[in-house]
DNA sequence: AATGAAGGTTGCAGATATTGCAACACCGCA
DNA sequence: TGCGGTGTTGCAATATCTGCAACCTTCATT
């Protein structure tokens, strides 16, 4: 919508993938070297870009500052985060927490009990829409023709044998997730990795996240897995209260 | 430098105080809402801006792909990381890496024994500049000049009776953290926390990073702490060492 | 149920801010 | 010392952005 603003943008993607010089920014974003030089400039002010001592840009640092405040600022989250330690506790296996956004799922929390470092290394990846139990649980709660509409519109990738293969039967499973009230991925995306998943919704009974517990079949079997589903329920409805149950915002508006 | 784009990306801190609507976005940038309107319209297709469901703006989870991306761009994180795990489980106390970057330094890893949960929540956030170990090692590496009006440029908050009271003192810090080759932070942040920090070093020498291990008084003394610095020192040396012999980039240039 | 208010959205004409150019400055290198 | 590659600046043309005002939608009120 606005010709200059968007040519900026496109300059962050474009960093993500490492540092560039002034001429490769330019050129792969089709304009004189002049007008990326101005670009550049102007999210470097912004501290979001950041120039390297040979000259190169690259992302910048306020970038994490953002992601971190933007983090913070979801209140789900917030409230989540001590009811998934302590899931991870009683059962000791990965917990995670998922929320839906623009065509996207993405991990908002994450509690690991067997790695403890660079636990952050997942969260705000997108995740693989088509076959994590969260991301299913999300998609099925959508509006029927915005649920359909995404369906289409996704790749399915087959990360596994037992991926979800196409559109419809992932709007099956939507389906059947949906009547259910919960989920699972048995080896959809990692052939070894099953997780089971559970809403979190809002006072008005919509899906605004979900969780999950996921483990690899050497600790416990899918079977084994399943039988902590009761706890994972009962964990998220407990968010789900504490949740709806919360004052509104503290907005001066 | 350009006006557009400064007003586009200063949206963002605004909105990273929390969500925020079309007229309050338009007040605080002082541009007539249509404007604010096409400015959003932009960040949203970037997906920098998430509109939630009462309307309203906030920060949206490209931001959080990025900044992943950038953490895993830089390369002195991805060396150190090894080491500081090694050190954290050799010691168990708190281990951190920061970089400095345009009059900031922040934290771009951390390794916790005692709280595996959150560890990513102060990654990214700037450090308190004046008192902290990493940052005088940074700092004190900088060309004379720059150091200088660094310095002056600063806020000295006095955090506890023991944090840097002033410009000058602080530069007599850095004088003698160069010298040493080494820093630390005696309750000059937080009454009780200690810190002993080492640098890592570039192929040419300069400071590229630091490390350091913190720990409270309660479970060891700051003498007991500074027992450590030798091994401190000698994993920043690993880290230098192993991040100065590397190859240099892929680049396609 | 109708009315009004508040916020969001669109088309348009004016004018400002952005663009590409070309010349210049800089750095490293032969 | 001269050369190639980059980054930087001033300028004129104009494409782009802006503010306006009218319109639409939603929600709250009477």
């Amino acid at each position: 919508m606005s010709q200059t603003v968007d040519r900026a943008l496109s300059i962050l993607p474009l960093l993500a993938e490492g540092p560039a010089d002034l001429g490769q920014v330019a050129d792969r974003l089709g304009v004189h070297k002049s007008t990326a030089l101005r670009l550049l400039r102007t999210l470097h002010e912004h501290g979001l870009v950041y120039r390297q001592s040979d000259q190169r840009y690259r992302l910048g640092a306020r970038l994490f500052a953002l992601a971190q405040e933007a983090m913070e600022n979801l209140d789900v989250r917030e409230i989540a985060h001590p009811h998934l330690v302590r899931l991870n506790e009683s059962c000791g296996h990965t917990v995670h927490l998922a929320v839906y956004e623009e065509n996207e799922v993405l991990y908002i929390d994450k509690v690991e009990s067997r790695y403890p470092v660079r636990m952050y290394s997942r969260i705000g990846k997108p995740v693989a829409i088509t076959v994590a139990a969260v991301a299913k649980l999300l998609l099925a709660d959508l509006p029927e023709h915005e649920r359909r509409a995404v369906a289409e519109k996704l790749d399915y990738p087959m990360y596994t044998s037992r991926s979800t293969p196409h559109a419809s039967a992932f709007l099956r499973e939507l389906e059947k997730v949906r009547e259910q009230g919960w989920a699972t991925d048995l080896g959809g995306h990692e052939e070894s990795i099953n997780c089971v998943a559970a809403p979190i919704r809002g006072a008005d009974g919509r899906v605004v996240a979900a969780m999950s517990v996921s483990a690899p079949n050497v600790v416990v079997t899918a079977d084994e897995l399943l039988t902590l589903l009761p706890l994972v329920r009962r964990t998220a409805d407990a968010i789900s209260g504490e949740y709806s149950g919360r004052t509104p915002v503290k907005g001066t508006v």
